[in-house]
DNA sequence: AAACTGACTTAGAATCCAGGGC
DNA sequence: GCCCTGGATTCTAAGTCAGTTT
């Protein structure tokens, strides 16, 4: 089946480039195909109707985005419609009437009743506190108490309306499909340079209760609606300026520099937001690319650099010591550059922004066990080129690296004694995920900690004499382009290829190949720390598995049964039939126990961030046509569509 | 050199929806 | 044919990092 696809997007002809009109069409592909078009009624083909092999064009001048840029303009959000009259707001169990903002903002909160932000004293505080400046002053007289309020009948209308349109007849259903078909025709897609693009984010952010991650100071804040007099649009000259449904746009741009088609800033941190490009077009897979290639272009520096910051362990200047200390955190442990941040955000920390409380140091010791050395750093820095990151140490909770851990055999140690710096980590990363790791390392590195933390208190920067700005010149001055963040890519990326290779054998079955897969992709989002709240059917997801296991158990024993019956009765028929029915039982039970050992591994893993932006897909599309594994068993129509320059590009014999 | 601003990538949760099992 | 589950999609917050301003 992949093989359909190649042939589509084949570019054997260096003539390319300027086929732009190309009009090959999915639908015709195959005359002979005998599925002529009678799947007519099912969701439409994938559309490709052109595809832009921009990788085989010139590139544009550097900071040049584009050459011309048209567009519709984003989406606005839909007017407010107000609650039928029957709808009520209680107050202090009377019910009130409601002005039309106010009204407006209590169904923001009313829809969120079931969530547990509600029951957050923060979030109460901020909302209650914005719902008031939206108040008229009698309103405001009136309602002096959050917990006086009753919100539950607009939820319940709110619900009710939901579930009315999941009830709608399937001609109502379609025709909201069609119209929303129509709206992404018309907003979903813009013309860079000629070609057609999709556009990721066209409708403006609706109005609402501010959502923060983690104990986020702002959280149940009221984000504003955002009106036409808000958003700057960014055409090209000669475009044709799209007319806002109502008022004028705040400006009008031309600025090919960058590639935003319009932006606006928001009021809770007063960021910038911005409508761009979908994943799969030219702007976004161009730079995804080139993200790569700078990964690997670190492979051929980052063993001087590893030799350097060893050296710069012992430097007579404190800031370099942390310089090297944190980049070897970031190096073996995948850590984030870490920015600084203010009150005005949640806490968390990044590498550079560690505190003393984040960390704890202890020695232990050891009797010399090399078995014990299964998960620690050590035998990666100590040997010379110990290229592969720290793999993370086992704490209470975590999901770990899985299956073949030997164990290690206490007992038949040496008595020699064998110290190991062990540093532990706990602290909240970017959304308040929380990295909790406890790994060896050098002892060098160990006592620079102890260095770092002499006569601070919990609260104190480690690195108080680093930031990223300064950690990224020197990372700059190492290689060209080189940050704190391609050491993620790489070492994902490199951990994916390796992984691969390791666990891959040609004779592996289909589902085999997956697992392999999958567990390799897994071991990249471990050391990303790339986790998810466990699903919350988990459970009865695992319990239905394994019923549906010892069914197949219960069969396949009954079967071997049957089997050895028709032996002894030396029925040949039922003998072959039987034999026959627990091969293939044998064989559903296997794919059933692989699944469960997918599942139960994936409980708090999110693979999804990496294999999205940390995995050359190039690394994958090669193992897929090297293992003959259809590429639509790694990656879905989106993703093939996000990564169709590297399944393009990808040989069987690509290495990262 | 610190603070600020802007543009862009990375992130997990929420919501949607299709297709497999009954 | 209907319902439920789970993957796909959408959403937007939260990072990184460079350039500019103070």
């Amino acid at each position: 089946m992949a093989k359909k696809k190649e042939e589509k997007v084949s570019s054997k002809s260096k003539s390319s480039s300027k086929d732009k009109k190309d009009k090959k069409r999915k639908v015709q592909e195959s005359p002979a195909g005998d599925s002529p078009k009678k799947k007519r009624a099912k969701k439409e083909d994938e559309p490709q109707e052109h595809i832009w092999k921009w990788w085989e064009e010139e590139a544009l001048e550097a900071g040049i985005k584009w050459r011309t840029l048209e567009h519709k303009g984003p989406m606005l959000a839909p007017e407010y419609v107000r609650l039928p009259k029957h709808v009520k707001f209680f107050y202090d169990g009377k019910p009130m009437d409601l002005s039309e903002a106010t009204e407006e903002v209590a169904g923001f909160y009313a829809r969120m009743l079931e969530h547990e932000y509600t029951s957050m004293e923060q979030f109460n505080k901020n909302f209650f506190k914005d719902w008031k400046k939206e108040m008229t002053s009698h309103e405001r007289d009136v309602i002096t108490d959050l917990k006086k309020c009753d919100f539950r009948r607009i939820a319940e209308y709110y619900k009710d309306e939901s579930e009315k349109r999941k009830a709608m007849t399937k001609e109502e259903k379609q025709a909201l499909k069609a119209e929303a078909e129509a709206i992404q025709n018309e907003y979903g897609f813009c013309v860079v340079d000629g070609h057609k693009q999709k556009i990721a984010n066209f409708r403006v952010e609706p109005p609402g209760l501010f959502r923060g991650r983690g104990q986020h100071p702002k959280m149940g804040k009221l984000k504003k609606r955002i009106r036409a007099e808000d958003i700057i649009i960014n055409i090209g000259k000669g475009a044709q300026v799209p007319k806002p449904p109502k008022g004028k746009w705040k400006e009008v741009r031309h600025d090919n520099t960058v590639s935003w088609l319009a932006s606006w800033t928001e009021n809770i941190m007063g960021n910038v937001k911005y409508v761009m490009l979908n994943p799969s077009s030219k702007a976004k897979s161009m730079k995804d690319y080139q993200k790569y290639e700078k990964a690997r272009e670190l492979k051929d520096h980052v063993d001087k650099i590893r030799k350097n910051y060893s050296e710069d362990f012992s430097a007579r200047e404190m800031a370099i010591r942390q310089r090297a200390v944190a980049l070897y955190f970031i190096d073996r442990l995948a850590l984030r550059a870490g920015n600084e941040k203010d009150e005005e955000q949640a806490d968390t920390v990044g590498c550079c922004s560690l505190r003393l409380e984040h960390l704890k140091l202890s020695v232990e010791h050891h009797d010399e066990d090399l078995n014990s050395s299964q998960q620690s750093i050590i035998d990666n820095n100590n040997s010379i080129n110990g290229d592969s990151p720290l793999k993370k140490v086992k704490l209470e909770s975590g999901v770990q690296n899985n299956d073949q851990q030997s164990p290690s055999k206490d007992g038949q140690s040496s008595p020699s004694k064998n110290k190991r710096y062990m540093v532990e980590f706990d602290f909240l990363g970017k959304d308040s995920i929380r990295y909790q790791n406890k790994v060896a390392v050098e002892k060098k590195v160990y006592k620079n900690l102890i260095l770092f933390m002499e006569g601070k208190s919990p609260q104190d920067d480690l690195f108080d004499r680093l930031t990223t700005a300064v950690l990224n010149k020197y990372l700059n001055e190492c290689m060209d382009g080189l940050t704190a963040k391609v050491f993620r890519t790489y070492n994902a990326s490199k951990t994916l290829q390796d992984e691969l290779d390791k666990r891959t054998v040609p004779k592996m079955t289909l589902e085999e190949k997956m697992l392999a897969y999958n567990r390799a992709n897994r071991a990249v989002a471990v050391l990303c720390n790339h986790q998810r709240a466990p699903p919350k059917t988990h459970d009865k997801q695992m319990e239905n598995l394994e019923s549906k296991i010892s069914d197949k158990e219960k069969a396949l024993k009954e079967a071997k049964k049957e089997f050895k019956k028709a032996k002894k009765d030396k029925d040949d028929k039922n003998k072959e039939k039987f034999k026959k029915r627990v091969a293939t039982l044998e064989n559903q039970l296997h794919k059933l126990e692989i699944q469960r050992k997918d599942k139960s591994e994936n409980k708090t893993i999110a693979l999804g961030t990496s294999k999205l932006n940390y995995l050359d897909p190039r690394i994958t599309i090669a193992w897929c046509k090297r293992y003959d594994v259809p590429i639509e068993k790694v990656y879905n129509k989106t993703q093939r569509e996000k990564f169709l320059w590297a399944i393009e590009m990808a040989t069987p014999d690509y290495r990262f």
